[in-house]
RNA sequence: GUGGGUGUAGCUCAGCUGGUUAGAGCACCAGAUUGUGGCUCUGGGGGCCGUGGGUUCAAAUCCCAUCAUCCACCCCA
């Protein structure tokens, strides 16, 4: 259908981009104050970046990237989230090279192929950071608390942060040992995912909704009782950082971050009353993908928000502005003989920095004037013969409802000096 | 991939058990003694009733399929 978008996209018209933008705008605003650069890369990449970076057993990549052939015969995948991408490219420009550490922001839209539903696309758009180079546990704090303050910035409130550590490869064995041994006697009640995940990976049983699986892992170990010593201290030392700067949070014992990557620390930020797709952010350590991408052994934390779901919260809480970008001057005209004059004084007024716009419809002044306060301008520069006559034109001020003669060789000072008075 | 709800004007919807030219509110446009917006009044434009099939003398209305959308499962932002 040429007047239907694809399925789970969505477009962004006037009135809502203004929304974006100041989203935006504050994270970039935010990043810049905590010391991140922005940093842009490709929309797709090579299919393997992301079978390996992410993690092959994912769903991610096993049911929902965007994958096709290129006309050189080339796999490639639209991203579906941009960590891999950004480690790609922190390596191919060998950014490990230069000062450490290096923390990196971004912006833009990930692509996955799900069914859409409340707060779920297809083509979504996140924001992120990450930061390569520091084990520091101070950067995971730093990580969660900027994200914390970008939400806080937005105006939201009552959000969840969880937090666990799901240990590095050194407390992987003994957690998996403890959980089969622990999942053993319940294996026959659990679902059939489950069942397959009991050899595949029993640490995804935690994080099973299926009620029986919930019941049958409710007193199971969890990542965190069979943490190594430094992954213990680590995470206390996370936990430390976060209360010093009181930023409240809950142990959830049972966050295991879908992607394959993650080690030690993993956290999400939750939204209530946005829906089932209740998780506005989220993100952790990963200190093993940037080897596994073919780097140097590098630690690495980061995070990605969705912007869709931010905004659904703000809505929710009623916190979303929606300022339209209002002209500052509407140019009238009263019969055929300004014509020309206004269309002239029009170009001036923008070349001077004012917002102007004039009709175009060929509209009766009266339906000129209804259009200027539709628009919310806040004066109407009115010219007609008898002005014309005059060398001067109208100045209405839409608000206050009166109006004033002004020479037209003074006009533009007059509005420039108006306009800056509004804005201060 | 699975399940449920909904598709009538730009928007929100009415039109129930099939029966004349398919309606309302809002929005849009134009007028209200000819140079002035917001309020009010009057008028106007605009609808392959999602699409395709079927039942019937007759379908927006009943049946089937299909597509889209919404919500949920799964997973995640």
């Amino acid at each position: 259908m040429l007047t239907s978008r694809p399925r789970g996209t969505n477009d962004i018209i006037p009135c809502e981009v203004e929304k974006w933008r100041w989203i935006e705008s504050q994270f970039c605003q935010i990043c810049e104050q905590y010391g991140y650069k922005e940093i842009r890369t490709p929309i797709f990449e090579h299919t393997e970046l992301f079978q390996r970076g992410v993690g092959d057993t994912t769903d991610i990549v096993e049911k929902e990237m965007y994958t096709f052939m290129d006309r050189g015969n080339r796999s490639v995948t639209l991203r579906p989230e941009n960590t891999a991408p950004v480690v790609r490219a922190y390596l191919e420009n060998k950014l490990y090279a230069g000062l450490q550490p290096v923390k990196l922001f971004y912006s833009g839209p990930m692509f996955r192929y799900d069914r859409p539903q409340a707060g779920r696309f297809r083509q979504f758009h996140q924001v992120g950071a990450e930061v390569f180079g520091s084990n520091d546990p101070a950067v995971d704090a730093e990580v969660i608390t900027m994200a914390m303050d970008f939400y806080a910035r937005l105006g939201l409130n009552n959000l969840l942060l969880h937090i666990n550590s799901v240990g590095c490869p050194e407390c992987r064995p003994a957690q998996r040992v403890a959980l089969k041994k622990y999942f053993q006697p319940h294996l026959g009640g659990l679902c059939r995912d489950c069942q397959d995940r009991f050899e595949k990976n029993p640490l995804r049983i935690l994080d099973c909704k299926v009620e029986r699986c919930a019941a049958a892992g409710e007193n199971a170990p969890a990542t965190i009782d069979c943490l190594c010593p430094d992954c213990a201290e680590h995470f206390e030392q996370v936990k430390k950082y976060l209360d010093l700067l009181g930023i409240s949070y809950t142990i959830d014992r049972r966050l295991v971050r879908g992607l394959d990557y993650y080690t030690h620390t993993a956290f999400e930020i939750m939204a209530p009353d946005i829906g089932a797709q209740s998780s506005i952010g989220g993100g952790g350590r990963y200190n093993g993908l940037i080897e596994i991408c073919g780097g140097p052994p590098t630690p690495g934390v980061g995070y990605a928000l969705g912007i869709e779901r931010i905004i659904l919260a703000m809505e929710r809480q009623d916190v979303a502005k929606n300022e339209a970008s209002r002209p500052d001057v509407f140019v009238v005209t009263a019969g055929p003989e300004a014509g020309d004059t206004a269309f002239k004084l029009l170009f001036s007024l923008r070349s001077a920095g004012i917002a102007a716009d004039k009709d175009y419809l060929g509209r009766s002044l009266k339906a000129q004037m209804k259009y200027a306060g539709k628009t919310g301008v806040r004066y109407v520069v009115m010219i007609g013969a008898e002005e014309l006559a005059l060398g001067v034109a109208l100045v209405r001020d839409m608000s206050a409802g009166d109006q004033e003669a002004v020479s037209l060789d003074d006009i533009i000072a007059y509005l420039t000096q108006k306009k800056s008075m509004v804005t201060e």
